[in-house]
DNA sequence: GCTTAAAGAGTGGTCATACCACCAGATTAC
DNA sequence: GTAATCTGGTGGTATGACCACTCTTTAAGC
C-alpha cells in the first residue's frame, strides 16, 4: 500500500525527537524559542534524563537545536547547513556521484535563470552588469582565482535574482559542497580550461544579456549550454583523474 | 580567513561522533561493517557509556548507523535518503512558500525529462507508455483519483527514468511535501481542472513520445511548459483560496 | 548611593551503576 | 538429527550524583 511506512519509531529517543519536531513544523515552537529543559522535558515526557539528552544530542547534529551550556535549549533557524553535512558526507564516500548533484545543480540554476530574467530586481541586474565587466577587465589574466570567483559571484547572484529563497539556499548549499569535496587539483582544472576563458565569459555575458532582456527562454538555454559543456568537462576530468 | 571554520565540537559525544565518521570517510569502516560494541567504545575512548549512546543516537538519525537491539552496531550504506530528512523538514518549515516548492520540483522535473530522454532503459520506458494507455483509457471518467493516481505515476516514473537516484529521491520527496501542504480541496481542485483533462493527457503523451524519441530537448520543452501552466493554475487557485 | 565581587539558583554535561529486553550461539534433551 | 532451553553478550532505559557554565541577586566596600 503506498504511502504507508514502516514503524520506525521504538526507541524513547526517537519518540521524543520527532515531539519536538512536529511542534516546530506546526509552527508552536519557532526559531529563537527556548525549549523546555532536559528536566522539564524528562518529567514532562516521563522519561529519564539520559533519554532526552540522546534526543537533543541528535536534534543538535541535525542543526535543529542550538544547546547553550548553562543557559538553555534553543530552536535554530534553519539553515542550507543542515543539509550541507549529510550531503557532503555522501559525497566523500560516494565520489563517483558527483555527477548527480552536478544534474542537480544544472537543473536549478536553468530555472534560476528563466526566473532572474522574469523577476530580476533592477539592483541585482546592475550587481550582474558590474560582474561581468569585471570579468571582462580579468580576461587577459586567464584563469585564476579572481575568476573563479567571479565565476561564483555569477551563479550565487542568479540564483539571488531569482526571488524564490529556496533555490537560492539550495544553490548555495550546492555550490559550497561542490567546492569542498571536487578532487580535481586546481592545476588540473586551469590546464583544463585554458583556452576557454573567453567562451566561457561569452556564455556568462550572453546570460547577463538575456536576462537583462527579460527573456526567459533564452536564458534558460544559454545556462543549459553552458553548465552541460561544464558538466562533459568534469566528466572527462574525473575520468582521468 | 576563508574555510576556516570555528571550533565548535567541545561536547564528548561530537568529539566521538567525528572519529566514527573519521573512520568511515578514510575507510578503515566499511557499509556492513560492525562497529564496535558501546561497551568497547566506552572503554577505548575512556568516557561513558551515555556519552558513547549520545553519540551513536545522534548518528543514527543522521543515518550512517544502524543499531540493533542485542546484536551491534552496522555501518550503513549511504543513500540520498539521509539527505531527504534535513530538506523536508526545511521545505516543511516553509511549507506556506509553496510557490518556491514548485519553482523546484520544476527545475527538477525539466531536467528529469532531459535525462530520461537521454537514459530512459527499456522497461521504464515500456511502463511510461502503459502509464499513458491507462490515462487514455480513464479519460472518459474525467478527473478522479484514478486519473490523479496516473499523474503521480507518470511523473515519478519520469523522475526515475533519469537514472539519477539523487533527482529520484527529491522529486519523491517533494512530491509528498506538495501533496501534504497543498491547501486545497479536492473539490476545487476538480473543478478548477474540468475541461483540462484532454489537456493535460496531451501533454503527458508528448512528453512520453519525446522521451520515446530520445529528444531531450523536446522533453525539457514540453515538461517545462506543461508544469508552468500547472503553476500559474495554482497560483490563481491560490489566491482564490 | 553606586560599583564590584561573591553567592546562589538554574541550566547543560558527564559519569557510574543497576537492571531490563533482545539476539545469536551453544548446550541439552528427546 | 532436531527442537527446546540456556547462556552470554548486546543494546535500551532509569536513577542518582556531581561537575561546569551562566545569569541573577545580594552584600560589601568605597
Amino acid at each position: 500500500m503506498k504511502g504507508l511506512k514502516p514503524v520506525k519509531t521504538r526507541r524513547t529517543s526517537e519518540g521524543i525527537l520527532e515531539q519536538i519536531k512536529t511542534l516546530i513544523i506546526e509552527g508552536q515552537l519557532a526559531p529563537g524559542d527556548k525549549l523546555l529543559t532536559e528536566r522539564e522535558l524528562s518529567e514532562r515526557l516521563q522519561v529519564s534524563r539520559a533519554s532526552v539528552r540522546e534526543a537533543l544530542s541528535a536534534l543538535n547534529l541535525a542543526g535543529i537545536l542550538e544547546i547553550k551550556h548553562g543557559e538553555g535549549i534553543f530552536i535554530k533557524r534553519p539553515e542550507p547547513n543542515a543539509v550541507i553535512e549529510p550531503l557532503v558526507f555522501i559525497l566523500l564516500l560516494e565520489k563517483d556521484k558527483v555527477q548527480n548533484i552536478l544534474e542537480v545543480r544544472k537543473a536549478l540554476e536553468v530555472e534560476a535563470a528563466g526566473l532572474a530574467a522574469e523577476r530580476c530586481p533592477p539592483e541585482l541586474l546592475r550587481e550582474l552588469e558590474q560582474i561581468i565587466e569585471e570579468m571582462e577587465a580579468t580576461l587577459p589574466q586567464g584563469e585564476g582565482e579572481k575568476a573563479a570567483q567571479l565565476d561564483l559571484r555569477f551563479h550565487l547572484t542568479l540564483a539571488q535574482a531569482s526571488c524564490n529563497p529556496l533555490i537560492s539556499s539550495l544553490m548555495n548549499t550546492i555550490q559550497e559542497i561542490i567546492g569542498q569535496t571536487l578532487r580535481i587539483t586546481r592545476a588540473l582544472w586551469l590546464s583544463a580550461t585554458a583556452g576557454t576563458t573567453q567562451r566561457l565569459f561569452e556564455e556568462h555575458r550572453e546570460i547577463y544579456l538575456a536576462v537583462a532582456a527579460r527573456d526567459k527562454f533564452r536564458a534558460r538555454e544559454i545556462m543549459y549550454q553552458h553548465l552541460w559543456k561544464v558538466e562533459v568537462e568534469l566528466a572527462r576530468l574525473l575520468k582521468h583523474a
